[in-house]
DNA sequence: ATTTATTTTTAGATTTGCCTAAATTTTATT
DNA sequence: AATAAAATTTAGGCAAATCTAAAAATAAAT
């Protein structure tokens, strides 16, 4: 009955991959993000689906069921309440978290979470301003979008981070961009599509088109 | 070179069995210990062995590497970590924290365990009473002793127990023993190896021999 | 509409950790 | 010392998770 490390990084995966909606996710794309031959992710798929914790058509793709979107909510909450811990009471910086928390995500006792979850006071959001989902695995998506396509001259807030990678991470440490951090639009420039912007209502600075896609904003 | 979680539980298996020292200890033990067969044993010992982490003599036992004896030490400070934290932090009881703990202790990363123990103050001993080896994996035995050979009519103080059982350790809580309890023999009854003891220089209660022998005393 | 390229699946192996049953070695008992 | 009992190892197999190479299905390009 309880899936083994191996299916609860596929199931992850392939919510990810999925972005939390009921869209068709690849075999590839699936290898990819796992980091596996294709070969071994239809094996995966198969015992998946046998246990109905996905919806598989051979060749066209697979989707998670209701019970399999609920097992990846779980899973998604340990690691994100695990990453608050990391950071909060262990004082990781939070490019350093992923790595751990993708073993802690695997800890079985629902009483651990649970207390871990009251200990850190119930966070909504994880280091990186992604939402917790509740204890039964379901998610509140947050209705936010990537800086690229925020209006100019408005102030907004960063949210999340679209990506987890400790050289992006660093990046915006340097820039003094984390959580929370105001963000006006200057100006926008057609040639490289790099964004001028004011950050906290204090200093002028240019990011490149890249680094904006991944500043999720409110 | 890192060891799987199953080679761990071996090695700390062959730790505990032969109690910290170079003690041969048999193949049908650490079957008894890890819950398998004993044929599965011989497969892991062999395998063990090759990697220099255990002595291996077939049919006459085994014994822990110098490299054994310290990867031992390391998997049981994490153990011992994390048992200290379930309890310290999310206040868990000690009866409730060895299976978790039993999970958490393969968790990989010497970041991790460092801070984990600046956390919690740099513990000695865990909430069984039992010492935490440093980060190199030596371990200081405690000198303790069972409360069935301490001497009459001495004050002796609870510093461990011999047994980890939730049904020992609950029926400590109920007789209001724990780690620091002061216990004076009054008397010892012969028939049936039972014991006459003070509380903490309190109310008098008579412990029988089985439970006398699980509390290490100093 | 064919041909080519890409994606996905199937086939056949490997490694790890486990099992049962049979053979072997050691220990205990007549 | 011979035999019986217990402990241990070997033999042969199985399931999970992985791989590479080949076959099949789908998508893209001419
Ligand atoms: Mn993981
Ligand atoms: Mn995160
Ligand atoms: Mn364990
Ligand atoms: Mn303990």
């Amino acid at each position: 009955m309880t899936a083994t490390v191996a299916e609860e990084n596929y199931i992850k995966a392939i919510f990810h991959l999925s972005k939390n909606e009921n869209k068709v996710v690849n075999t590839n794309a699936i290898a990819n993000e796992v980091q596996t031959a294709a070969a071994t992710v239809t094996d995966m798929l198969k015992k998946l689906a046998d246990k109905k914790l996905i919806k598989y058509e051979p060749y066209k793709g697979v989707s998670l069921s209701k019970n399999g979107l609920l097992m990846a909510g779980k899973i998604v909450r340990k690691h994100r309440l695990w990453e608050t811990f990391l950071v909060e009471k262990l004082n990781f910086k939070w490019d350093e978290v992923h790595e751990i928390a993708e073993q802690l995500e695997h800890i079985q006792s629902d009483d651990l979470i649970g207390r871990l979850d009251k200990f850190l006071g119930s966070p909504k959001i994880d280091p990186h301003g992604d939402p917790i989902p509740d204890a039964e695995g379901n998610l509140i998506p947050i209705t936010s979008k990537p800086l690229t396509i925020a209006s100019s001259h408005d102030v907004h807030t960063v949210a999340s981070v679209g990506d987890q990678s400790s050289s992006f991470l660093q990046m915006l440490d340097k820039l003094k961009i984390s959580i929370g951090t105001k963000i006006k639009i200057v100006e926008k420039h057609e040639f490289d599509g790099s964004l001028q912007v004011k950050i906290n209502n204090q200093n002028i600075i240019n990011i490149s088109e890249q680094l904006a896609k991944n500043l999720i904003v409110k």
